[in-house]
DNA sequence: TGGTTGACTAGAATAAAGTTCTAGTGTCTG
DNA sequence: CAGACACTAGAACTTTATTCTAGTCAACCA
């Protein structure tokens, strides 16, 4: 009694355990380490059933990676979600990335580690797509700031670059040398400069 | 007659040109184009030679990233020299990581594709220390700005995200997805948000 | 009920990549 | 001139990714 629609709950529980095999495989060894024998046996997963799910160790990563980000993104979805004004829903999209920086260590490192340009076109292609819908509840909340004039008036995508680049940035550094950047800082800092940046009226 | 020191011109120029030919290789291929054996073709030097002097492909990889980021960096520093405002430095900086992204693609896209987080230990620290060191002279200047009252008062790495976080993202995405990101935007954009980020009086 | 199908597992065999090793060449230096 | 040194060369070897053959097991159906 294990079948429900085409794909078993057996091979989805699979499926998640070697991703998260491969995201503890990468945190503790980098890319030295992360071989696909290394997450065959971290996940305890055959590696005939890894290319029968995957299809290559590229397209482990790239759906760990897929993973990791819809998770970050609902993490800032949701810092945002109660915040009634603007600046307040800024505030909460930056100290959310912080905090899903920091406690949420392996997956974050993943992201960053492993931009979707380095997996080649196949897995780009989609996994830029993903990223594209897991961003549009942001979008849709910031561009409706935008609208009610209380953001500065900017694409999409540029506004998302202002928001989220200097959390992203230190993101980065903190996970690849915990000593060069102070999160507590950060957490001080960066919320007030981000809204000084997006904010309409000065 | 061609010794100079320590080391030949030969063997130097050797290891630039295997710097040309990694960056060139990833550029068309990504990562799984990025083999020892596609670089020594490309850039017509011997396994043995390439050995020689950069001991693995990591270490070939960590060369030819701590060359562009020297680069950028050079190129940033440029861009501020002349300017008298804090303001002005600012938004020259932007402008000048925008432009070396643009005119420098595979450059900017090897910088960007491989954190040094992702050369494993032997080379994360040197590579750290390289970074710092050739970032310098753009603290200092910046540094100065805030002793001066014109900049809001922060670590020099905070203010590092903040400067450079926003372009830093945009560059990513422009160099992942040219049509995920309007570069002529960014230019119009960019300058001015990250000055209202940083400057102290508002 | 017993055979067929399809998802999934398993690991040996193979292909591809990274690294080491031995053997040079040519130049400088004592 | 002889030894040391920097460098070049590519074959041999090791490690890693991928493919292939051979299963198991649950559902479905004649």
């Amino acid at each position: 009694m294990r079948y429900r629609g085409a794909v078993s709950e057996q091979g989805d529980e699979t499926k998640q355990r070697v991703m998260d095999a491969a995201i503890a495989v990468f945190s503790k060894g980098g890319w030295a380490g992360f071989t696909i024998h290394a997450v065959a046996k971290k996940s305890r997963v055959s590696l005939g059933s890894l290319y029968h799910h995957f299809g290559s160790i590229d397209g482990i990563a790239a759906a760990a990676w897929s993973r990791s980000l819809t998770r970050l993104l609902e993490a800032l979805a949701k810092a945002c979600a109660n915040k009634r004004s603007a600046r307040a829903s800024v505030e909460a999209l930056v100290l959310g990335y912080l905090d899903f920086t920091e406690r949420h260590r392996a997956e974050a490192l993943f992201i960053h580690a492993s931009s979707w340009a380095s997996f080649m076109p196949e897995h780009a292609e989609r996994l830029g797509g993903e990223k594209r819908r897991a961003f549009m509840p942001l979008l849709v909340r910031f561009g409706g700031y935008v609208e009610a004039g209380e953001l500065v008036s900017a694409s999409p995508a540029m506004l998302e670059m202002l928001l989220i680049g200097p959390a992203a940035e230190t993101a980065r550094r903190w996970l690849s040398d915990e000593r060069a950047v102070d999160l507590a800082e950060a957490r001080r800092c960066l919320p007030a400069a981000t809204w000084r940046a997006v904010r309409l009226d000065s």
